[in-house]
DNA sequence: GCGTCATTTAATGTATGCATTAAAGTATGA
DNA sequence: TCATACTTTAATGCATACATTAAATGACGC
């Protein structure tokens, strides 16, 4: 077999649904503006065909609602929204931490997990707080990665999708995260101890804590719309 | 303001999507088969486009997969998928229940659950397994809008689309379900009682049981795939 | 001036045609 | 017979044209 080019056949669909996404997420299309499919296949250099079904991709992942003849208009995200995703996040991830505890991984398994701590360890002693917050992406995707349910991944990707530029909003406003990263140890010894319960319960209340923390944070600055 | 007739304004997209999901819940659509664009447009009188962005949409909720050039493939559901799925319905329902005790809502509140409970009885009496499952069906969908978090709502809804085939499958090799009903009053009355940690243990229970009989059966009747 | 109705405008919804390309089929030579 | 390269086929991906219709505009009567 010769060496086949990865020319990553990609279609302009999911071209047009990434590039939105990444638009949506970063803030480059501001929460509660509208688009007209138009204006938006100009902007990617296509036409409107895949832009429309980029957009009812993007809708069913609630990044943003297609509102006939008015265009599409991107969600902005209350601090009523953080609190149900949150209530979400804190359940099925601390579903994971709990099953990836059962599976029973191994020290090498649990590599990538106790990086991504020692990296939001290394930014938080910058108080490189974008840093930290790349690596607590990190920690949290690879717990579910661990926890093996691909729908529940799938959901909470979607879910942290929806709320990535209120936690970024945040960031700059908030408490450097000392304490963070003992909570994050906690569960990750939890799981390497095979501790179903300890660690469930340990990302529960961290969870529980930094979901509480941003909504006060979201309220207290008047960030009733991101 | 005139009483304006409620023509039901439906474009040709959503008729795809809402004909190809109730085909594909109700078997119609058999799991594994695959599907040709123009097939399915012949199908339903119209043309790719809305058929198309149809399929995107329920590729989003796990239904089908787009195959390009195979068709889509109706996703069929596996004992690991049930696992999957229950889990999640477990701990999102969960969740609900809680929530709704919290919530305090009064008896009037609860009719309709405690109608679902009456209608399963009914049912359960009379050995009606189509009418047991409905009337469950209404009781967990009852619960989720109780529980007040339209994602989570979301998500249950979009997931119990996904299995309700193999529950369907299950219906008429299972024993009747007569221990049920004492979970979902015990669930009930815990939020009649307001008590939180009752109402999500109860319907935990319940859920982790009833899933892991339909695991079982699935396997015990090698219907490995629905 | 103001509310109502007709007209215009423009954005979406749908159909269609064509380009692209994976897969199937076919021919060729070792 | 088998592997390989070429040809054909057919399904999708995308652009485009057109139909539809909500919203904006403007005309009209009061």
């Amino acid at each position: 077999m010769t060496v086949t080019e990865q020319t990553s056949k990609t279609t302009s669909t999911q071209r047009a649904a990434e590039e939105l996404r990444q638009m949506i997420v970063s803030g480059t299309l501001a929460a509660g503006t509208d688009h007209l499919e138009t204006e938006l296949a100009a902007r990617l250099g296509m036409s409107r065909t895949p832009v429309r079904e980029a957009t009812l991709v993007l809708e069913g992942q609630g990044l943003l609602e297609v509102r006939p003849r008015k265009g599409v208009r991107i969600l902005p995200i209350s601090p009523e929204d953080m609190e149900e995703i949150y209530a979400i996040l804190t359940t099925l991830e601390s579903l994971a931490a709990g099953r990836a505890a059962q599976i029973g991984y191994g020290r090498s398994d649990l590599a990538e997990l106790s990086e991504s701590i020692a990296a939001m360890d290394a930014a938080l002693a910058q108080e490189d707080r974008e840093g930290w917050a790349a690596a607590d992406s990190r920690f949290h995707s690879e717990l579910m990665r661990l926890g093996g349910n691909k729908r529940a991944e799938g959901i909470v990707h979607m879910l942290s999708d929806q709320v990535h530029r209120a936690r970024m909003a945040t960031l700059w406003v908030r408490p450097l995260p000392e304490k963070s990263n003992d909570d994050h140890r906690r569960v990750r010894d939890a799981i390497r101890a095979g501790n179903f319960e300890e660690a469930r319960q340990a990302h529960h209340s961290h969870r529980v804590q930094s979901g509480a923390l941003l909504v006060e944070l979201l309220r207290r600055n008047r960030l009733f719309s991101l």
